[in-house]
DNA sequence: AGGTCCATCAACCGATCGGTTGATGCGAGG
DNA sequence: CCTCGCATCAACCGATCGGTTGATGGACCT
């Protein structure tokens, strides 16, 4: 008998979790919590064999969550069941201890044998996470920009000029263009407006609103 | 007896909801549908009370699926249920004939409530839901690009000079500059790098990825 | 010690941008 | 018919950008 925890924020959602969950033989539903801070508590407390966390939940999300249960909790496995592949939060769970992540959008039946899998010490990761996983294994290494270099960009995105960002923040402009010659080697990039665009697609400015 | 149909792409969240329905004496759900083609020939079909229908929803999206059930089936109303507040949507779901814009994160008795609610010929909006629709009334006139000046901001994100821009597109130099110049006006900025995140910001502008 | 990264600065110059002023023509709607 | 919005184009000019070449100094690590 698999024993779960299911922890996610939508009343509906979750109802319809523990309904499957509860339609197999092999698998009891112990308890059931609405954030990230429940279900730590929760499954410190009842030892499930695996915790079904959603990743977007107030508070303490489930990626968090999944890395305070793996010091409190090393034996309690965690499956992530998410709504959208958004790649920025895959590794993070992984990372973080997660031994699958899951689609809500999966039939029933995938759901049922992703549990099992990640129970029996498995893991379980959807087609299109795992393509995910492979493509990004092949990526160049992280692009970084320096505090000033990131500061310089992002006034650089509210439309200011050299002059006038070098007047902010107190330099002469010769250091707002080196910063900039920078940060376009950096992003391999040929004009100030690309290289807001970019850096923003690379989560590395943030995409205002 | 309210006679409803439910319309959402994941398995594990339609039956969710459709077990909560079932839970209500006074609630019967004659269909299921996991796109909004599926719903509209069912809900046509079977003349429900009420289509349940999820925003997002692959192919046909549950905005455009309600202006095909106001069409076909004027006598039919719909309540969308969705997982985020997103406020491109709401008007685009209301002018399309949406009785009803309900969030999951609700508590399950307020979901059915607002049921109910449609069923009696109300309407029926989450708290932020309407205070989002208040706050939209009070907005100032929507900017819009035309198709060029539009065109022609996207290959600026990208970081083309006016001169690549122009060749591109098979006209002038001066012909991108007056674009851009217009573009400018409308968005009230003074350089490209602002048009372009301003534009972005306003949903003027795809944000890749 | 040396090397790396970061922050700061200068002068010069060609390329590009943005503004200005003017123009034409087309299509849609009243 | 007229008006409006859109698309297209030109020339000129000042402002700004981006590249280049060089430099200093501090912090951190080996």
């Amino acid at each position: 008998m698999i024993r779960v925890v299911v922890a996610d924020d939508h009343p509906i959602v979750r109802s319809g979790i523990v309904g499957l969950l509860s339609s197999a033989d092999d698998i009891e539903v112990v308890g059931e919590a609405s954030d990230g801070v429940e279900a730590v508590a929760l499954a410190t407390q009842l030892a499930p064999d695996v915790v079904l966390m959603d990743l977007r939940m107030p508070g303490l999300g489930g990626a968090e969550a999944t890395a305070q249960l793996a010091a409190a909790r090393p034996d309690v496995r965690v499956l992530i069941l998410t709504t959208y592949e958004s790649d920025e939060n895959i590794l993070t769970a992984i990372e973080a201890g997660a031994s699958g992540y899951l689609l809500k959008a999966a039939p029933q039946e995938e759901i049922l044998a992703g549990l099992r899998s990640v129970a029996r010490g498995e893991v379980a990761l959807a087609p299109s996470i795992a393509a995910l996983l492979v493509n990004r294994m092949r990526e160049p290494a992280k692009v970084t920009l320096s505090d000033r270099e990131t500061q310089v960009l992002a006034l650089v995105a509210e439309g200011n000029s050299n002059r006038k960002i070098a007047a902010a923040l107190f330099v002469s402009e010769a250091t707002v263009k080196t910063h900039l010659i920078h940060v376009f080697e950096k992003l391999d990039v040929k004009d100030r407006t690309r290289a807001v665009t970019k850096a923003m697609e690379l989560g590395l400015l943030p995409r205002s609103r």
